[in-house]
DNA sequence: TTTT
DNA sequence: TTTT
């Protein structure tokens, strides 16, 4: 074994988050995280912005807690690791899709934050909070890359 | 030169910013960060927790920020260097204490957020945010925070 | 501005560095790195390994450090952010292709070191190291890295 | 629980690890590690450097790694979270250490680097790396500060 | 494609 | 001294 490989990200959820369960009968969350970064272009000395989104998978237990406690907007710390996966196109062709898988999962900005807000819950108040997995999280779950649903709601009423 | 010397802190202002200015004008920010763990005690099976106090130093505007938008309770996160320094108390001991030089300051929770909260500003309503410090921080300059564009265009090319 | 979008990675290049010039004149690098985690299935017992590809670019200055110093072998420390780029392949579909964008450059192991090795130097021996980009980094200048003093005054003022 | 508390250096030893056994058995290490900085004094044009010095402490597995295969002038990757200990001092006056807890260890460089070098070993070659620590190591394991040997043989033979 |  |  050689290396490190790891991510940090600090952002808003973009979109409610995506939960399936596997076949085993285990979670699978997917959120989409915007970063942004603006500087002041310096040949128009113009204000310029980019944003950036992340792809990122829980599994089991972080999964679960990402679908009881986050909703679109949601300010976050995620700790993951890059994982490229292959697949297929209709076409036949090598496909690669780069995604974060996550390790650490961080709720901020409080749940009564104003920003955002998290996921009213009926339930026993549980302390959610960080939520680590172990090195090596599902030694063999590489979910198959499925069309993305397009992100045509997107736009409509983000609170940030 | 060798090495990588790196913090990454989020967590909450025990107390409000001490700000002081250095005699050439420059300002200097002391913040006090909580982080906090917990885990279930293996042998009682009691909830633990513990705190840890970080003290976190600013410089310049960066400084002026964090005096500015940040008070007790606010949540921050924080990427910088550790340093230790070394003084001497009143028997002429050598004594030595470490903090953290802070490089990359990012307010948490949004603006609006009842957790912590931001400083009431009667200036104009700046959206301070990651402001980063070159790699040497003493002899560091940056550019002065400008009012950040709304993020209205959130929705344009997203990738999946 | 919102967010942290952070890299970090150490490993080894797979290739040697592929240097480009920009019509500008300004160098772009691009690097692959690999790294890898093991560990044991939990059903078999086998011990599994899972090696990871991460594609790297540099610019200017340090583009320069790589072209010179990195060798297929080399092993590196990298801070960098996420960037997917759009782009469209002989078909007109839309591509998606994540890269990071490095801000930190730190070469490992030594000049010494038998461990790929670094590029053999005609020039003047540099001690090159880390190498940090401001916060955006196409618009970003270096200063170029000058010989390093050698560590010899490793002794001084341990505080413990 | 709430909050982020990381650290992550890289950088080479300044002495051979300490180890100690606890009362129960298991092996505490206690490594120091030295980074350092150089930059150009903006007002003397002069070259500086700064070497920061970073008392870190495994337990369990990790120590007896750390042990095993770290030696003086080692290059290592650490991640691991910030600790003030509190002690008195022979005055009976309070006083604190702030030292870095590992998580992570992995050695750089390759064990063939002649940077620093690893320890030889007859033994059974074991496929040291990276090793993790669970989210919380040890939860008591508090040991008492104790005289720090002084470094005094630091600075014969540094190999870099 | 690297490294262990 | 914060926060959950």
């Amino acid at each position: 074994m050689a290396g490190i490989n790891k991510v940090i990200i600090v952002g808003n959820l973009g979109n409610d988050p995506e939960i399936r369960t596997m076949p085993n009968g285990e979670a699978v969350a997917n959120i989409s995280v915007a970063t942004s970064e603006s500087w002041t272009d310096k040949n128009t000395g113009e204000r310029r912005e980019i944003t950036e989104w992340h792809r990122i998978v829980f599994y089991r237990r972080q999964a679960e807690v990402a679908g009881e406690y986050l909703r679109k907007g949601s300010q976050v710390y995620v700790e993951g690791r890059l994982r490229t996966r292959k697949w297929q196109d209709q076409n036949g062709q090598d496909r690669y899709t780069t995604e974060i898988q996550g390790d650490v999962l961080q709720m901020l900005g409080g749940r009564n934050s104003t920003q955002g807000g998290y996921a009213p819950q009926g339930a026993p108040q549980q302390q959610y909070t960080q939520s680590s997995a172990p090195s090596r999280p599902a030694p063999a779950e590489k979910p198959a890359p499925k069309a993305e649903p397009a992100m045509d709601d997107f736009d409509d009423d983000i609170p940030f």
